[in-house]
DNA sequence: ACGATTTGACCGGAG
DNA sequence: CCTCCGGTCAAATCG
């Protein structure tokens, strides 16, 4: 996995929008809501999910999203080190002296949602470097924020997903309500928003842009709730997951195993003008420059030949499962919570796997919803800082906090809780409002009702070490970009304690009872 | 008629 | 070797 994830502070994204001075600069974004839009989402709740689990009876929705282990790279020891790449174009030097962050790997398509990086690039660090009990690595990916954005996105579309696919993947997700029936209104808003039909054709395309079908759903045990089990629908594509819902519908827990080997499949009803066509160059992991510009967020993969000309498959489900054919069944847990941590031999050689895999975890940290960080902490038995977040959008309840995955290193884990009294906002990066690189990707509104996990793996590979970004010298530098809540974020940070919102008098109370 | 979903059976790894 | 259980298969069913 090349590359860079992180977490993606959300408030920072956000707040604090930095583009590329160059127009293939721009990064894009995909979304964490464009997992969550989903058809599926598992349900184990865990840690806070549990408790609300308890208290409301139904599984805390939580969104996992253990993006495929197929990077064909080998990933080095987990080292901060390699978490970025340097975005082509920007030198280091750059990159520390300002708030970006990239992988060219950033540049291609996600993994689950295909999405392409469009023009502007947020990142933040809402590292707090005095952590106490912190290792350093964790520390600097943790904390490390990055966000993608699509630089021309209609502000009427709410889905950080590339252009041209956005409306299309809600209203897949609406036909297939019966996957994401938690999502509802939030589709039905979308849809009132004026979301065309155009797409309604396609079938059994999830919001998180893919197709996938269903080929199997099971009562596991210890969990009320059905799992279901999914295939992404392209052919030769190894990518799967499984998604646990409440009895009542709602999209508890959702996991993502492999990377997509092809490129998301546009929205768009017109098959072909795309990006397919050479998104990228995986064995050189060369990027077209027109697929960072905005206009080519909106480049459709939909072109079967291109696909097929494209299709890897059969290479990475070889890489991904040695019984190409069906992997094995428990290997997919096992991969999960290991992934990346561990390089197979016959990972170590294809780098265009780890682009993708880039970009989904930026994908899943993007939720499509604005948030404002409102505070931080070590928790107990879990040295990583939580980050926490409340939406931003007057009168709306929902909080999520990020914490990384104690299974998976690499992965992070955000939970929500409250369900969004809104629609998702429009994305940040609209092209009509901003004529600028946007700095935020939003992607599909999470229909969660009370929380959603997300485990997004962390980059494993990369030029450049988080570390660098954390120091302090560095994130002042990057300051300039920030807003004023950024600043306040920092503060928070520093402060390396739950501190209150301006504006949110009840995030205390909010904390303790999340933290007794 | 066709594609997607449902659902019980089966497979196979783990303990 | 047996049992458990997650994951997958595939026939039946649905739309």
């Amino acid at each position: 996995m090349a590359a860079s994830s992180t977490i993606i502070d959300t408030s920072s994204m956000q707040n604090s929008s930095f583009s590329f001075p160059t127009s293939s600069s721009s990064f894009m974004t995909s979304s964490f809501t464009d997992l969550l839009a989903c058809d599926d989402y598992p349900t184990k709740s865990k840690g806070l999910g549990d408790r609300i689990a308890e208290r409301s009876g139904c599984g805390v929705p939580k969104f996992k999203s253990l993006p495929p282990p197929s990077l064909p790279l080998s990933p080095p020891p987990f080292s901060p080190s390699s978490y970025f790449a340097i975005p082509p174009g920007l030198s280091p030097t750059e990159l520390l002296d300002s708030p970006v962050l990239l992988s060219a790997s950033n540049i291609l398509p996600s993994p689950t949602t295909g999405t392409f990086p469009a023009q502007a690039f947020n990142w933040k660090s809402s590292t707090n470097s005095r952590h106490q009990g912190v290792k350093q690595e964790d520390k600097n990916y943790s904390d490390f924020s990055f966000q993608p954005q699509f630089a021309s996105v209609s502000p009427s579309q709410t889905n950080p997903v590339p252009l041209g696919k956005q409306s299309w993947n809600y209203q897949e997700s609406r036909k297939q309500n019966d996957e994401n029936a938690n999502g509802t209104s939030e589709l039905q808003s979308l849809k009132n928003n004026g979301q065309s039909n155009q797409y309604n054709k396609q079938s059994s395309r999830s919001e998180d842009g893919y197709n996938w079908r269903k080929y199997g759903q099971k009562q596991v045990k210890g969990s009320e709730n059905p799992r279901s089990y999914y295939k992404c629908t392209f052919p030769n594509c190894p990518t799967k997951k499984k998604v646990e819902r409440c009895l009542d519908g709602q999209i508890t827990e959702i996991v993502y195993k492999g990377n997509h080997n092809h490129p998301k499949p546009t929205q768009s009803t017109r098959r072909s003008s795309s990006l397919a066509i050479q998104p990228y160059n995986t064995q050189t992991n060369e990027i077209p420059d027109h697929q960072s510009t905005p206009e080519n967020s909106s480049i459709s993969f939909g072109d079967d030949d291109h696909e097929k000309s494209r299709s890897r498959g059969d290479d990475f489900d070889e890489e991904e499962e040695p019984d190409s054919k069906e992997p094995d069944p428990k290997r997919w847990k096992r991969e999960s919570e290991s992934e990346g941590l561990s390089a197979p031999g016959s990972r170590t050689v294809r780098e265009p796997r780890v682009v993708v895999q880039t970009t989904s975890d930026i994908d899943i940290l993007d939720d499509g919803y604005r948030w404002r960080k409102y505070g931080q902490r070590v928790v107990k038995g879990d040295p990583n800082p939580r980050s926490y977040y409340k939406c931003t959008s007057p009168g709306c309840p929902v909080r999520k906090h990020v914490e990384r995955a104690s299974q998976d290193i690499r992965s992070v884990i955000t939970t929500y809780e409250g369900k969004h009294n809104h629609d998702v906002p429009a994305a940040r990066g609209s092209a009509i409002n901003r004529p600028v690189a946007p700095t935020i990707t939003y992607n599909n509104a999470i229909p969660i009702r009370p929380s959603v996990t997300s485990q997004i793996p962390l980059p494993q590979q990369s030029p450049f070490t988080l570390e660098m970004l954390h120091k302090p010298s560095n994130y002042n530098g990057f300051s300039g970009y920030a807003t004023s809540e950024d600043s306040y974020e920092n503060q928070l940070q520093d402060n390396n304690v739950f501190s209150r919102a301006k504006d949110e008098p009840r995030d205390d109370m909010f904390m303790e009872t999340l933290l007794c």
